[in-house]
DNA sequence: CGCTTTTGACCAGCGC
DNA sequence: GCGCTGGTCAAAAGCG
């Protein structure tokens, strides 16, 4: 991450020699000339020419916050590693043990999903009673369409030997019978091929038995979700219990890619597409599919890592209380055995098999303060409950070629350079990692100016609004944390960061930060740099067509 | 013409 | 063993 900075840095100064040279150009171009309306030219030129200087001044302090801001983390984090006298008490053991005391740290298989918003644990307290009669009687619970931020990450833990008994099920969030089958389907194991050569194969030798996949949740109207890899579909089932056909794709990018995601819309909610990937790519990636990609792959590896250091399964499946903390759930759950846990769980993500753990992201929820968000009208219909959107928006054209864009012909923007985009809001660390990659991207060297101050401003009023809810902030920080610390090591952290190039920088600050209030430390002071975010409003542009 | 999508057939795993 | 289900294959059709 320095060293990307100290790139995008040097990368700064190249460009504002250019713009003295151009500056200079222009100067001797027309310091002959003697035509007023030239030297109107002239001013002008050299007008955009110091916008672009102070653009770039811009771009330097938001790398100087950035570089800052690492510095800092970096010593916090090591710190946190060499005070942390056992590996495996990890922040999240620890504030689950401030929680509830009868909780266990993960164990073997485990499902992590982050949860973004829809429902407050008060919510779902005073809603618990009512939605065991809903589910008594099998009928369809739309818990989702309450409004309300909530951030669960949750990690089910099905070994009853760790697990409280304190029927959990029942006080749980609540989700249908359909949904959770469907989900269940959703995520149903893809069948090893044998023979199948793959770059997770180190996971897999870790735990052979096991598969990860990674699940995504997202409100999307159009066929699939624009991740920036190009798929091929090989196939279309209609699963049982979902009308919905399920979609069968496999990377087509190169050849031997081992990589398959299944599509499936929710039958209980047809806005709400499931998309689980499984393997790793094993070629390079266009721009746009690389926050994705390594995205998912670091999910499920670090999965599997997380869950090799485990006992045995067992037959009962229940789940720990959840925690709360910021408004924020968390659930652990070790997914053992093939049974389904008898509760339900907004937002919660499953293993439907021990030899696949999967990681689910949710991001269909949606949540009050999400509201207070500057967005347009049409981007509020189209994808209404998304929560978080790490995300940026410069495309070559300066409008926003975001690799989540929700289109069937997002092939056309692969090349165009994007991010992943999840929900709807950038933190604010993560414009300047994002600048970079993306104007690493030579037709973005291009990119109007004044588009970009645009989209700023833009981006900017958005900023304030996560920034002003800190409940937000902490939610979504401990979350991230949450994950990092469940095996308590620092490499998880480290690799997390690396791994998860859309969450690196928002970690280096709120998770940390998070992380130290639970472990009762100060907290860092947050960043205040500006940042680049924008909407998933362009995602579904052409969908909107 | 090449690539993608569609769709029926086939296979494997699982439960009864 | 049989049926069900999920996942994959592959030929045909569609598309630019």
């Amino acid at each position: 991450m320095e060293e990307t900075l100290k790139r995008k840095d040097h990368g700064s100064e190249i460009k504002e020699e250019n713009i003295n040279e151009s500056n200079h150009d222009i100067d001797e171009e027309f310091k002959d000339e003697d035509v007023p309306k030239m030297d109107d030219e002239l001013e002008s030129a050299k007008a955009k020419m110091n916008e672009a200087r102070e653009e770039n001044q811009r771009l330097k302090t938001y790398l100087d916050k950035m570089m800052n801001d690492y510095q800092r983390l970096q010593t916090h984090f090591k710190n946190i590693v060499h005070d942390k006298g056992s590996p495996k008490k990890s922040t999240y053991t620890a504030l689950n043990q401030r929680h509830h005391h009868e909780f266990q740290g993960p164990d073997d298989q485990f499902d992590v999903s982050l949860t973004l918003g829809r429902s407050s644990s008060i919510e779902l307290k005073r809603d618990s009673s009512l939605k065991r009669d809903e589910r008594s009687t099998n009928s369809v619970v739309h818990d989702r369409d309450r409004p309300g931020l909530g951030l669960d990450c949750r990690t089910f833990d099905t070994q009853p030997s760790l697990l409280p008994k304190q029927g959990l099920a029942e006080s749980s969030p609540l989700r249908s019978v359909d949904d959770l089958k469907e989900e269940e389907d959703a995520e149903k194991c893809l069948p090893e091929k044998s023979g199948k050569v793959s770059e997770d194969d180190e996971v897999s030798q870790q735990n052979p038995a096991k598969k990860a996949r990674v699940s995504v949740r997202v409100r999307c109207n159009t066929t699939t979700m624009n991740d920036g890899c190009q798929w091929r579909k090989y196939g279309q089932k209609i699963a049982k219990g979902n009308p919905c056909p399920r979609a069968y794709y496999r990377c087509s990018v190169a050849p031997s890619c081992p990589v398959r995601k299944q599509v499936q819309r929710c039958s209980q909610d047809m806005s709400i597409l499931i998309t689980t990937y499984e393997g790793k790519h094993n070629h390079t990636l266009p721009i746009a599919a690389h926050a994705m990609a390594s995205t998912t792959s670091a999910a499920a590896t670090m999965l599997l890592s997380g869950s090799s250091t485990s006992s045995g399964a067992s037959a009962a499946t229940t789940m720990t209380p959840p925690v709360e903390l910021h408004g924020l759930h968390y659930y652990l759950s070790n997914s053992s055995t093939s049974s389904r846990p008898p509760f339900y769980l907004p937002n919660s993500s499953f293993s439907s098999s021990s030899s696949c753990p999967s990681i689910t992201l949710d991001l269909t929820s949606s949540s009050s303060s999400m509201t207070s968000f500057p967005l347009p009208p049409r981007y509020n219909n189209l994808n209404s409950s998304t929560n978080l959107n790490f995300s940026t928006s410069f495309g070559s054209n300066s409008t926003l070629p975001i690799s989540w864009g929700y289109g069937t012909n997002y092939h056309k923007n692969i090349q165009m350079g994007s991010s992943l985009n999840f929900g709807r809001q950038l933190p604010e660390n993560l414009y300047p990692y994002y600048s970079y990659m993306q104007k690493t991207n030579s037709t973005v060297a291009a990119q109007n100016q004044r588009s970009l101050q645009m989209d700023k401003k833009s981006i900017e009023s958005a900023t304030k609004a996560i920034t002003a809810d800190p409940s937000f902030q902490s939610a979504l920080a401990a979350a991230l944390t949450t994950i990092i610390g469940s095996d308590g090591s620092g490499s998880q952290a480290l690799k997390l960061e690396q791994s998860f190039p859309v969450l690196s920088s928002f970690l280096s600050t709120n998770s940390l930060q998070a992380s130290k209030m639970r472990l009762g430390s100060p907290p860092l002071p947050s960043s205040s740099s500006k940042s680049k975010s924008t909407s998933m409003e362009d995602d579904c542009r052409d969908e909107a067509r």
